[in-house]
This record gives C-alpha cells, structure tokens and sequence, in this order.
DNA sequence: CTGAAAGCGCTTACAG
DNA sequence: CTGAAAGCGCTTACAG
C-alpha cells in the first residue's frame, strides 16, 4: 500500500536581497526600493533588478518585511461553534462563507490563517498579540451573552476585527449579518399567504441567540400585521445542527399541539425536522410547510426541495474583508447589514419548482 | 440600516520580550529561554518570568521568531480547481478535508494559510520561497498531466509539500489519496450484485484524471470478474461538478444505448445525473441505479438517497499534515493509499436505509 | 536617484 | 544558570 521512500529533495538555498543587489550591481537598499515601488528609482536601475529578481526567483521574505513593517499582510479566520461539533463536520454554511471570504482576502492582496476554536478558548488574544495577523474575523455559533465579554476585551485590546452576525445596538466591534428580522417576516408572510395558519418554531428564541431571535421576531411581525400570532407552545429550542432539528421535531410531535407549518431557524434544522416528519409518517408539505434558512447547497436537493431564505455569502465575504481593512488601516467603517431573500421550494409549496 | 462609526480603539502598545525582562529583573535572554521552553533556566526564574508574560499579556512577536528561526511554524493549503468554478462553490469535499485539515494543524502546532489558486497560477514559488509556509498541502481537481509540471518545480525547488490525490508511479513528491481502484471495484460487485448488467460511467476515463480513471479501471476489473465489461459507448466524460453531471446524463440518454445502472465519478455527478433522470421520466432505481462517489453530506439527504463510496476525510487530513510535517522536519516519509468503503443507500437498492 | 546605517524583536553560541 | 552580543532579512530616514 505504500511507496518508496522519496530521496531527500536538496537544500534551500533562498536568494535575498543581497543576492539581488550583487546580481544587479546596486545596493541592498535599492533592490528593497524596487520591490516595494518606490518611485524613487531610475527606470533602468528597476530593470535591472527586476531581472535579477525573475532570474534568481527572489521572493521578498515575509517575516523580515513584517517584522520592520510591523504588520503582517495576514488576515485570521476564527471559526468557533459552541458546543464543539463531533470532528470535522462545521456548518456548511460557515464553509460557504469560508470560500467567499477566501476569495476576498486575495483580492484585497491579504493572507488568510484559518483556524477552529471553541468558544471557550483564549482565542481573543493570541493572533494579533503575536502579529500573526492584523485582524480577525469571526464566525461562529454560539451564546452570544457569554461571548460578548470576549468581544469586549478585544475593543479594550485594540485588536482589529469584524464579526459574522446580528448588527445589534451597543456591541463591541463591528459586524456584518443579515437582516434576519426581514428574513423572518418574509417567511412570515409566505406561510400566511400559503393559508398556513398554526405556525411552529424550531429555535431558540431568546437573546442568548440574536440572530435565531430576531428571526422569530420578524416572522411574528408577519403574523401579526395578519392578525395571527406565533403560539410559545409551538416554539422548540434547537442548536444549529441536523440532530437538533430531529430532536426539536419531535419535541413538537410529543407536544401534541396541531401546526401545519414549521419555520427551522436553520437548514439544518429543517433537514432534521424533514426526517422526524417523514419517520412521523407527515407528508411535507401537504401536511406541514417547512421553512428553513440559510440556503445551503443542501436545501435544493433535499426531499422535498427546502423553501429557505438565502443569505448572500458571496458579498457578505467581500464585505467581512473590506470592513476589517479598514480598520486595520485605523480607516472609519461601519457595521453592516445585508438583505435577506426568500427562495421558494416545494416544501412549503408544492407548485413550486 | 448601517450602524454609526466605531470609535478608534487605543493604540496597542505591544509589549516586547524587553518588557518583561524589565519586570522579571532578568535579561531578555533569559525570557526568550523561558519562552522557548529551555530547561537551562532556574525554576524560581521561570516562575518570575512567566508571571510578568502573563502580567503585560505577552506573545512572542511571530515573525521575528521565524525570522531568527529560519522557519514560519505555518502550513499553506492550496486549494484550485480547474476550471475555475462560479463565485464561492467550491465541491463541498475539499471543503470537508479541509475541515479535517485545519483541526489537523491545531493537533500538530500549525498555523494554516488557506488560498484558492487556479492551476495556471504561479503557486508552485510564493509560499515557500517567501517563507510564508513552512510546506504546501495541495488539494484539488485538474489535468494531472499540466499539473505534473508544477509538481517536478516544485521538487526541483527544494519546496516540501504533499499532496492529495491518486499515489502514481514516478510521481514528484508525496501524496495521500483513496484507494480509487478498489472503490470502483466495489461499486462494480454491488452493482452486478444487484442484478445490473449494463453500467454507464460518468466521469473521465483518462490518464489526465487519475483517480477518475482508476474508479473507472476498478469497475471494470469487478465487471471482469464477473464475466461483463464496461461498455465505452457508455462512458460520459464529466468533470466533477453538478452540472456537468447533468450535461453527461442528457449526452448519455441522447446516445439511446440502453443501461441499468450509473457509476457517477464523483457525488456531484451522480446528484446532476439524478436531475437529469427524473426529467426524463427516469425512476431511481427502478429504471437506473445510481452510485456516486466522495460521500458528500449531499449524499445523504439526495433524493432518494445515493449510494457512493466514502473515504475518510478525518484521516486524510491527519495524514496529510503528519506527512507533510515529517518532510519540513527533513525525515523519511511516504505516499500513502487510503482504504475506501461502500456506503448503500436507496438510489442502488431500494431495501437499503 | 542612490548608499550606508539603524533597528524591527527575537534566538542562541559564547563566555562566564 | 545567566548576560552581552551577533545576526536573521528586511525598510526607510538621513545624507549625499
């Protein structure tokens, strides 16, 4: 099953900057000049390290230049979801935005460290403290109450960051998220419209969470501007994953109280509720319209095909990275928060595609 | 909708190693010995010196470490695909290694650069040559045959990585892959198990794909085993994307060659192959049964659900990273080949879960 | 426009 | 066991 031993590769034998400047007949001095654009530089004396450069495969040394510089051209990704998932399987929805935000940070000419914490983990100070990068962004799940204290002492710490999540009012730092109240009401509205009447929740609905409570809240306004109301009896607390879902479906079933629609504060959840349903022997939608949010990969090839409000992760990515530049270049930036939209499919209607 | 400015945090006023030696009363030496875990440091010294670390919050300054060091205690991992896919989806498998990755570099004491580079770009110098990452995990699809190039570079360069994918003969460097021939084989068995005598393959079937040849190469020999063969005017080149599976489904139905079944080179595949079906009026398994390959979380919940062959993402990346670390760390160190397993759902076998 | 020199914050051989 | 000192490879103010 294995193969041979590979011989041993020879040695590096890095080119610097000296190097250069011998190739090229310059100072050391002026070959950094080139490489870092200074104008300064007569045109032929560029050419002429710009040669060497090519011809020795010189790349400037990051540490050297970061350690003058004193910043590092890194951005950190900190991925935390509370409690810890069994390994390897994080919410796909993070992953999705992991790419966006990958993309961006080429784009903005910026390394990405990627890393997984817990949320108990001292993750608050390590990476800008060690100058592994000029600021973090942060995404995760979690108990937004516990985890505030951190953000806190980020601010007090100076550390640059934006966070994934609830724009909320009086937060430390700034974020960028969804407008889950808009999302909410829209799924609200759509359950209303379809004549759906007994609406459950699948989520927690409380401030610990903001944006699963701002979600509840939006889908509430919805029911209320119809003159219906969500019933606490049909709400079921749920983390983010499929189990959750699972279990909270079958909390609901237990309960006993009549619903004929289920809004899943997340995919998962959904997917979750979906199985328990068709365990349960319900037929969705005829029986029950679910609603999930996110709009994972997942959701459209799912069975049925899940109704979700779908987030844009592609702009939320540019925007996560836009924001933490400029703060890290001490530029004033704002919190953000994005449009929610609504993607109708056959689990809530069956004329849908 | 935009929250107002965030004030400017204080400017951080990092402490030094200096720092702390001023208030452990001791040499910036002696804290850079306590850091580095010397044993030469009296223990009552230690303790002093630790107390102020944690005092004035100290991290060792990364890059003049890995400066002085000659090394950066980072691992890049370069993820491209090629074609380029549309903004943000990258194939949800590189996404789940790269879960397995990532918690892989934690365990080993790595920071992990992530990047998605295109197969034409010039990747093969940056990391290393600047000293951004210690050694390259490459992940990815494309022609191997254009890619070897890079690879050979890469060796000749000195440049440590590994690299995911089919363990070839002669091959530049190190790689962990899935036993794709024996996947295929046992995809083979079930399908002729189940009575299936005419089984399509979607996916290419050259050398410039190795592991989509080899699934292709393994299926056959089970066929051949059985006294059947693959039959070419039912082989569909596919790349490993959902519509590409759809396209090859179509292109396979437009040739009216008749089949019983669908080996799929990879889920996505199969998941476009199944739209495609149901279109058609197609019933999964009934009319065809589907097999795809990777075990996407996509897998699971596809309707109905798919049949593939699973390889083992957690390991891979420990693997990876373990290997990888063994060559940066300049000792022995091999290519190694995967186990892959069978997992039956019902879009091969109605009795199955 | 260019060069000589200081200094970013560490690590470790050397001397004691 | 500890300190003084050199040096990792850059960037840029200073002098010309």
């Amino acid at each position: 099953m294995n193969s041979p031993t590979q011989p041993v590769a020879r040695k590096r034998t890095k080119a610097t900057s000296i190097d250069i400047a011998h190739a090229a007949g310059v100072s050391q001095a002026t070959v950094s000049r080139v490489l870092r654009g200074s104008p300064l530089v007569n045109a032929e004396t560029r050419k002429r390290v710009e040669e060497a450069v090519r011809a020795l495969n010189y790349k400037v040394d990051r540490h050297a230049s970061s350690l003058r510089l004193q910043r590092s051209g890194t951005l950190a990704l900190l991925l935390f979801e509370d409690p810890t998932p069994d390994d390897s399987h994080i919410n796909p929805f993070f992953l999705s935005m992991l790419g966006s935000i990958t993309r961006a940070c080429a784009r903005a000419g910026q390394d990405l460290l990627v890393s997984f914490q817990q949320l108990s983990d001292d993750w608050h100070a390590d990476y800008a403290d060690s100058m592994k990068a000029d600021g973090l962004i942060l995404l995760g799940y979690g108990d937004y109450l516990s985890y505030r204290g951190k953000l806190e002492k980020l601010v007090e710490q100076g550390t640059h960051f934006v966070r994934w999540g609830a724009v909320l009012p009086n937060q430390p730092g700034l974020s960028i998220g969804c407008d889950n109240f808009h999302g909410g009401q829209l799924v609200g509205e759509h359950l209303v419209g379809l004549g759906r009447r007994r609406i459950a929740y699948l989520g927690d609905a409380s401030s610990h969470y903001p944006e699963f409570y701002d979600r509840y809240q939006g889908c509430d306004a919805a029911l209320h501007a119809a003159g219906l109301a969500l019933d606490p009896a049909l709400q079921v607390d749920a983390q983010s994953a499929e189990d959750d879902g699972y279990a909270a479906a079958r909390e609901l079933l237990v309960r006993g109280a009549p619903f004929d629609a289920v809004f899943a504060a997340s995919d998962l959840i959904a997917i979750g509720a979906m199985r328990a349903f068709a365990e349960a022997g319900l037929q969705v939608p005829r029986d029950v319209a679910v609603v999930g949010f996110d709009d994972l990969p997942t959701a459209r090839s799912a069975s049925p095909a899940l109704t979700t409000v779908s987030q844009d992760t592609s702009r939320a990515g540019t925007l996560l990275v836009e924001t933490l530049m400029k703060r890290v270049q001490e530029q004033p930036a704002e919190s953000f928060t994005l449009p929610a939209k609504l993607v109708v499919r056959r689990s809530s209607d069956p004329d849908a595609r």
